[in-house]
DNA sequence: ATTGATGATATTTTCGACATTGTTGCTTTT
DNA sequence: AAAAGCAACAATGTCGAAAATATCATCAAT
């Protein structure tokens, strides 16, 4: 793990990690006082660090009370994930229609790689590892890396990134017997055979299942 | 014309006024030295401002290399002007479908005060009035309002405002005979005549036209 | 003559200091 | 006890200097 580029972009990437990773509760703010101290950063890189954070969601930034991330409802999860099912399945489909053998080949290395990653620790019970979660990452980059629209593909990484936060903090349920192997598998398949609707549709299960497993979780309200 | 607000507030309307007027060439590096001349403000004040604009999308950050207006292609324009409409028209029959009350009426006071808006100076004759863009954005702000989707609106806002780039650049073709108000008017009468599908249909040719124009006026570069 | 190294110069990035403003919660006064 | 005022805290705005980095010109070696 290299420390490359800017200040800000170090900021930036250790901090976004944070949330992404559960290190940070959702809702809770963001004092520049302790970030200070945590990351050993001037407030001007903080600052813009943290703007960059907010201008894709994963912060909010109310005027003269600092930043805090993002809060996390069971209305929001419920609408992000169905801004989600539209936007990627959208997305996959120009995917499996346009994608070139490039594609095919990110997909599938793609998938090689987050199936040879551990998901979880030998000691560990309950948190995905960090190595995989990122391939997981990548994978769903890659499925939709063949589309032909640029910004589509940000803004569905944006969205994707929104939905890793309520991942991370509903991870106590995901052990429950859930072969999402078999899911992730499915995807690739459909999607190299070419079929879009199909390989779409695929994706809308597997993003709802996990939606309905973070809803099941938040039943009796964790914390 | 008042320089109300602070240093950094002045700065960024002046910098996003010189970029949209067309004062910068597209594509053209920055350089803090001649910006600190120019606008007379320190490097702090300078870097949150143009920071605001990256995070708009009017500039880029090169890390190293500073900032630079940026570069306008035809291929983004494009990919731009179809993300939106696909996106648009989605929420506009979401909107259609399930606006309420309270929608109605933000959609028809925010259209009347559009219509009411000069929308050229007296004695101007290439830039649209701030009062009129604004009540412009406003407008298609208050279609997609009825929409039930949070991150929908979100998404089409930021979609919007970088096609504000483009649309200001336009403006000089804008004068060709277009009947604006009309095709607005069109898609207010269809979508409170809650029809989904035509209103959508609507917004689609509106945004298209826009796109052409602009298209057409690039085939002979500007200045 | 071309290439590569070296150093001067220019530009960006980062930082800390200080003033200003807005917010919170406590104390004082009626 | 309620309202007004006050004091402490945190975020924001502002500046210029110092550190890090890129660019460019010069010079030496093959």
């Amino acid at each position: 793990m290299e420390d490359s580029g800017t200040r800000t972009e170090q900021v930036y990437r250790r901090l976004k990690a944070d949330i992404l990773g559960g290190k940070v509760e959702p809702g809770s703010p963001l004092p520049f006082a302790r970030l200070k101290d945590d990351y050993g950063a001037s407030m001007g890189v903080l600052r813009e660090a943290l703007m960059r954070l907010s201008a894709e969601g994963l912060t909010v930034n109310q005027p003269q009370f600092g930043f805090k991330v993002i809060s996390l409802s069971i209305e929001d999860l419920i609408d992000l994930t169905e801004t989600r099912c539209t936007i990627e399945s959208m997305v996959l489909k120009d995917a499996v229609t346009n994608g070139d053998l490039d594609w095919e080949t990110r997909v599938l290395t793609a998938h090689h790689r987050m199936e040879r990653t551990p998901k979880f620790e030998n000691g560990e019970d309950s948190a995905v590892t960090a190595a995989w979660a990122q391939a997981h990452q990548e994978f769903h980059e890659a499925l939709l890396s063949g589309a032909r629209s640029q910004r589509m593909q940000g803004i569905a990484a944006n969205l994707r990134a929104a939905a890793e936060v309520y991942r991370q903090w509903s991870i106590p349920f995901e052990v429950v017997k859930r072969d999402v192997s078999a899911e992730h598998r499915e995807i690739v398949d459909l999607a190299l055979a070419r079929k879009p609707d199909e390989a779409a549709a695929a994706l809308v299960r597997h993003l709802s299942a996990t939606r309905d497993l973070i809803l099941k979780g938040t039943q009796a309200p964790q914390q």
